[in-house]
DNA sequence: GTGAAGAGTGAATCCCTGA
DNA sequence: ATCAGGGATTCACTCTTCA
């Protein structure tokens, strides 16, 4: 597992290894109902959860296109519950086993339609998760609503939500708005539905019939997840949740109850192929580089001690003294420090505030800081 | 009203004029708590009901712009609640009250966010309210997350519900078809927020925090309700609802606590103008470019992360990575920013400088752009 | 007048580490 | 547990100012 303990090291959060983790076994699927076999794991073991729990869906009679041709809705019997009562009551149970296996700093992602992702999520609300975005996945080819009777059903709704409150939860920035070219990724989706050779097929008819289209767990796990974490998917299915899990290099854990639903996700994790360690490498935050102290580049010769230093408007002044503090408008202190008291702002990145004289124009010191990291990393 | 003569003859339910309805005061705003003015009102009198209910955001701190600036946040006394116990109370309150008063075929819209909407959800299943759609208000220029700890928030949500199961509701189909470019209007919407000229002022500050803009509602209301129906909002606040309604030529009831509201309401709905042709067409959605992102393509398998790009003259070569970024000849980036560092140019057009071993040669990746965009495009 | 540049702003649960 | 301090972080659009 080179892959593993090289990449991914400096993530957004620094989890505290105080407790020692129980090593679970994963890469596996378990047979059977999620409630029992998730009780029988032990507390804080996953990193990330997926699920995908049934959605309750209310179909009244069958459903026909305008050509008369039968809709294959979802009817199988693991989708009928007799009230909301009883869906609630099956939505608090597995949710709290979810919560008590889930790491305090994992997280959870939900998807569902509004046929019952309110009352999930209110139930999630209630059991202590803290919710933090609500996803929006467009297809991005819907089937249309044939009887032109309400707007088309357009949207999936994924809740993503920490175990609680305070948890220091992992959220790869710089990758999510590297994939959506250089701009922050939005809580609106869009991605087309799982067809065409992605779609398991067994004599010519679906094996699921709410196959996930692997980009969205592709992009979930990228997001949320560091290589080598466990991801524990309660409502298994197909396993598109093993095979993307496979192919990024985390482990999987898996819980499915009907049979064939299991051989075909087996079958199907097995070809799955894993990225090798240069693809798996995702855009970091300036914030997981190695941290450098401006006194640094002044003891070693990077800037001066009596540089005079400015804002881009030249607003400011400020002289660099000898042990990395400035001093300039009637204050002193760290670059940070006086930069946000000439502003009178509540705080400032001194390394894009100050401004050095160079011969192409006012540059940020942070310049410096790069040129020094590019000379002495390796 | 040529226009509502033209639209929406054809609507879905007929209703038999079976009960004598009760004519109530219409086109009138009524100062106080919504839910003990609600109880004045008779049962089955208002044929839709749109309510921006308090979002209970439940905001920490105060919040700063990367560039110091201060964030303006909700901090009404109006949106704050103790518990989701007391948010869920008044919920039902209100609800209760909405559903005595809409009639057995009218239908009621509630907009929030992630914060309260699945809660709001929930309470209305359970009150019996029957849910048509969910609709995804795509903010086109939501406030980004400045400190890069989520997804951008860019979106709302809305719930449309018939009174009950059973409810021959109106839908105004082709309406909403022909408002779309002769496509089904989709449960994703694209609007912008409020802002510029519409958003309401007094002494160069916003009347209120969270006026809704005007197509929001024309879109609701135009899809809901026929010319002459009355329209009612249990929270009025600068009269959104009321100005449509008078545009559209449906009659409103507004109810709102707040007095500085009030008259910012009533002033702005006496303006109104009913509405002509030239309006509508400026109301119609965009018919927005299709943009692709780089990543998006890897996600979805028209790309594999460690594949191998190059440059017309295989000078330079660099590794498609995970999140959609690429690595080689010594820089990290996106395929934008990469393709100009290796050439040392200032810019460089990716999608065609980069090109792809196929059999048939080398290909720019902007091929495979095109082929998903045709295989995902309507 | 016209365009470029700069300032302002929007329903937001918005940092992390070490002392 | 709290507190201090380093330092990371933004997109689309409107309106104003100034050349």
């Amino acid at each position: 597992m080179g892959v593993m303990e090289q990449i991914g090291t400096r993530t957004r959060k620094r989890k505290a290894a105080i407790a020692p983790q129980i090593a679970i076994e994963t890469d596996r699927l378990i047979r059977g109902d999620c409630i029992p076999e998730m009780r029988k794991l032990p507390d804080a073991c996953v990193d990330m959860i997926f699920a995908d729990p049934p959605y309750n869906l209310q179909l009244g009679g069958d459903l026909n296109r305008p050509d008369g041709s039968h809709v294959d809705a979802v009817t199988d019997d693991w989708d009928k519950f007799d009230s909301f009562a009883a869906y609630d009551s099956f939505t608090r149970d597995w949710l709290r086993e979810a919560r008590r296996i889930l790491k305090p700093n994992g997280t959870i992602w939900v998807i569902g339609s509004y046929h019952n992702i309110f009352r999930v999520g209110a139930t999630m609300q209630d059991q202590g998760f803290w919710i933090l975005n609500d996803i929006i996945w467009r297809k991005a080819n819907p089937m249309p609503n044939f009887k032109g009777t309400r707007f088309t059903n357009a949207h999936e709704t994924l809740i993503w939500a920490s175990q609680n409150e305070n948890a220091r939860y992992t959220f790869n920035y710089r990758a999510m708005k590297t994939l959506n070219d250089e701009l922050q990724m939005r809580s609106d989706w869009v991605l087309p539905i799982c067809g065409g050779q992605e779609r398991l097929k067994k004599g010519g008819t679906k094996v699921h019939p709410t196959q996930k289209p692997e980009a969205l767990l592709y992009r979930v796990m990228l997001a949320c997840t560091r290589p080598g974490d466990v991801v524990l998917d309660p409502f298994f299915g197909t396993g598109t949740t093993g095979a993307v899990a496979k192919r990024l290099g985390r482990k999987w854990i898996g819980i499915e109850r009907e049979e064939g639903y299991c051989e075909a996700a087996l079958e199907r994790i097995e070809a799955a192929l894993p990225l090798d360690e240069s693809a798996l490498s995702i855009m970091q935050s300036p914030k997981q580089q190695p941290k450098v102290a401006f006194g640094t580049l002044v003891e070693t010769g990077y800037i001066a001690p009596g540089t005079m230093l400015t804002d881009t408007k030249r607003r400011w002044k400020a002289v660099v003294r000898a042990d990395g503090s400035l001093e300039g408008e009637g204050h002193a202190g760290s670059i940070h420090g006086v930069g946000s008291k000439v502003q009178g702002a509540p705080s400032c990145n001194g390394w894009t505030f100050w401004q050095i004289e160079t011969k192409d124009g006012l540059k940020p010191i942070d310049t410096l800081r790069q040129t020094y990291l590019l000379a002495t990393q390796p």
